[in-house]
DNA sequence: TTGACATGGAACCAAAAGGTTTCATTTAAA
DNA sequence: TTTAAATGAAACCTTTTGGTTCCATGTCAA
């Protein structure tokens, strides 16, 4: 069982809020669990289940440090979410195609 | 309360599989209920609360036609993701800034 | 070597998710 | 006007989520 267990993947991962601001913290720099937690409202533990939802789904990665264990960001597994996207951009971003789009609904 | 309940956001939208391939299928045209569910394995009425969800987020719209309700894509949503993954991209596409990022983490 | 500090992990919990079945209602069709 | 089709909606059920508390373990520091 390594990291990849991919009992989560990224859509998962990001769906939570939570997790969104840890993810945001971690572009900062690296940071330790009790660090991170420090800017939430909720326990040491539950950031360290959202920190491992987040490991399975590859977004972060930790390294232990003598006691402390460091996240950082591994943003690479957002470029599926980023090639997901952009099969529906064309449904808004480009206006012709939607007004296509739209004609065709009418037919 | 409108269609802007807002119980539920773009990002929880998108995280579950089945509500993907719902949008997915309308990319091609408007479909009733029960055509969506004739793709899926699931009763109608659990497809018809994945679409109540997606309809929360705004991702997509019904209208009555008869004795069916037709639901279409409304992508607009996704531009808050694209935005959100702009962000992101930075740490990641851009090599460049990538090892910036890195010599930053080491130093 | 003795405490603090930083985590890891197990045991529990309440609420939310994702589904199902059943019954009522609206509407097209025979 | 009787039926069958297409939904809407309520009542339930089982897992999964997001959190918590409590206890164990590894590690830095005095």
């Amino acid at each position: 069982m390594s990291a990849s267990e991919q009992k989560y993947d990224v859509f998962q991962a990001i769906a939570d809020p939570t997790r969104r601001q840890v993810l945001e913290l971690l572009t900062e720099k690296e940071l330790p669990i009790s660090e991170i937690t420090s800017h939430f409202s909720v326990s040491r533990t539950a950031i360290a289940k959202h920190l491992r939802i987040l490991s399975e789904a590859e977004l972060v990665s930790g390294r232990k440090v003598g006691r402390e264990r460091r996240y950082r960001l591994q943003p690479e597994p957002l470029n599926e979410l980023k090639q997901w996207l952009s099969f529906y951009e064309k449904f808004w971003s480009n206006k012709l195609l939607k007004l296509k789009y739209e004609a065709e609904q009418d037919k």
